[in-house]
DNA sequence: TACGCAGCTTGATGTAAATCAAAGAGTCTA
DNA sequence: TAGACTCTTTGATTTACATCAAGCTGCGTA
């Protein structure tokens, strides 16, 4: 296994991209399996067999090329599949019957999105890609058979379902209780322990969504959400300079988050 | 299956309880199996045939008591077990750093509660009684084991938790967007619902939280609560008899919770 | 290189809900 | 049946954030 070059490559995502011709581990590579996927730990940290891989890879369809912009699945849409974010960044959201969209979650490298569609057969969110991504696909009744052989993949997702429950409780008690500064600090911690966790910096870091789309995520508005990450930076707890931002003052920006967990 | 006793009786929990003694299809009942329980096709609305029944019998740990006010976990409790409600009402919250509480959950007869603590095994939240419940024990590994063997069961859990995703996100919605009348509005017609899904009036309800309760769930404040579900008594849309609701104008109420799905 | 446009910033003003404060209602118990 | 709770209601005041309203800035493109 080649994971041990994602663990120290730090700041991957933003330098130039490594020699493109034939480099089996990198994301954007459509061919590549499962087994040598670089984001193999975070996607499916699972302790399967090689031969369990094999016979998932199978299933795996692998690579698909998203557009800025373009739709993976909308709500309503019959549930098939469930997605692995292979690069790229993809948000899910819903509408409300005014039309307004509520965005209901950022999707990085590694994450999987689509679970809220297993109930009742169709997606409850639509998901878009916010920048030009690639994303595995995971027929989902396919997937099922395959884990009625496989416990530990039942369990895996069993966990990855109740992951997704804590996270968006978490966001919950965001929305319910915390202030727009507390808010944001929080938003900006928690993608630099994503970041941290796929083996990029924790402390340089892009925000690729638009601020219109934090705050539409966060409960705020655009203004609320400019002037609050403008006030971290004037205090000297964060450098902006558009969607890149630096931590400067981790301790002092946990402060601010009042970070719980 | 005593099921049909169920669906016509409108206003079981409130009404004088019926003849205590020996009535098998009693939620306090202890003994009774999952295959009389008169909850069945709410907590198990599968097409599972009898003697899978018993064989899931065997694993529910079934009718334990529980007093107002009592835990049934803490957070950060090792995860073992997920519950039924039986009879009662249990509410599900986590405590933020500074000690405040953020309710995460109300949960009513044949609802399933514990599935957030699957991921990293333990509980993320804390469950507590409202008032005097019955609950069932579902120790989890066992289920597990149980469900390879009854592919329905797997199917039946997996659209549970994603049903939680899907709840989630709509209270995220809710926080994110709505005002306070939006909000409780809102909230009275979610537990309009989930009464009439037990067999009870969808009209005249039992809010059975204190309204420091809701407000906490809902992001508001007490004096919000009580002002605006005064005001909405006072525009004759619902009745207030303490934590008694009637609706008096359905049509108004979903107008003011300006409802989408 | 300038035009258009979307996204971001900054300032002035408004408002829904929070906070502060105190009194009423319901329940428990001694 | 009075006293001590807790929960709820009602009113006055404050405030964090939304809203309204212009200017910026950077980027694609013509």
């Amino acid at each position: 296994m080649l994971t041990n070059i994602t663990a120290k490559n730090d700041n991957l995502a933003m330098s130039e991209p490594t020699v493109k011709s034939v480099d089996p581990t990198c994301p954007h590579n459509k061919a590549i399996s499962c087994l040598d996927c670089r984001l193999g730990k975070i996607c499916l940290p699972v302790a399967l067999n090689d031969d369990d891989i094999v016979e998932l890879d199978e299933i795996v369809k692998r690579g698909r090329m998203m557009e800025k912009g373009e739709h993976l699945y909308r709500a309503n849409d019959k549930f098939h599949s469930v997605f692995a974010v292979r690069s790229g960044y993809i948000k899910t959201y819903r509408l409300t019957k005014d039309g307004e969209e509520q965005i209901t979650g950022f999707y990085f490298p590694g994450e999987i999105l689509g679970l809220d569609g297993i109930n009742q057969n169709s997606y409850k969110n639509s998901a878009k890609a916010l920048e030009s991504a690639a994303v595995c696909e995971i027929p989902f009744n396919r997937f099922q058979e395959l884990s009625l052989q496989m416990p530990q993949l039942q369990t895996h997702f069993f966990q990855l379902m109740s992951q997704e429950i804590a996270e968006d409780q978490l966001l919950i008690t965001l929305l319910s209780k915390k202030t727009a500064q507390q808010r944001l600090a929080t938003f900006v911690l928690t993608i630099s322990a994503r970041n941290a966790a796929r083996g990029l910096s924790a402390m340089n870091l892009r925000l690729p969504m638009s601020r219109t789309e934090m705050g539409n995520f966060l409960g705020l508005t655009v203004e609320t959400v400019s002037r609050t990450m403008n006030r971290f930076a004037k205090e000297g707890v964060i450098a902006l300079d558009q969607k890149e931002v630096s931590i400067l003052d981790v301790e002092r920006l946990r402060l601010l988050a009042n970070l719980d967990q």
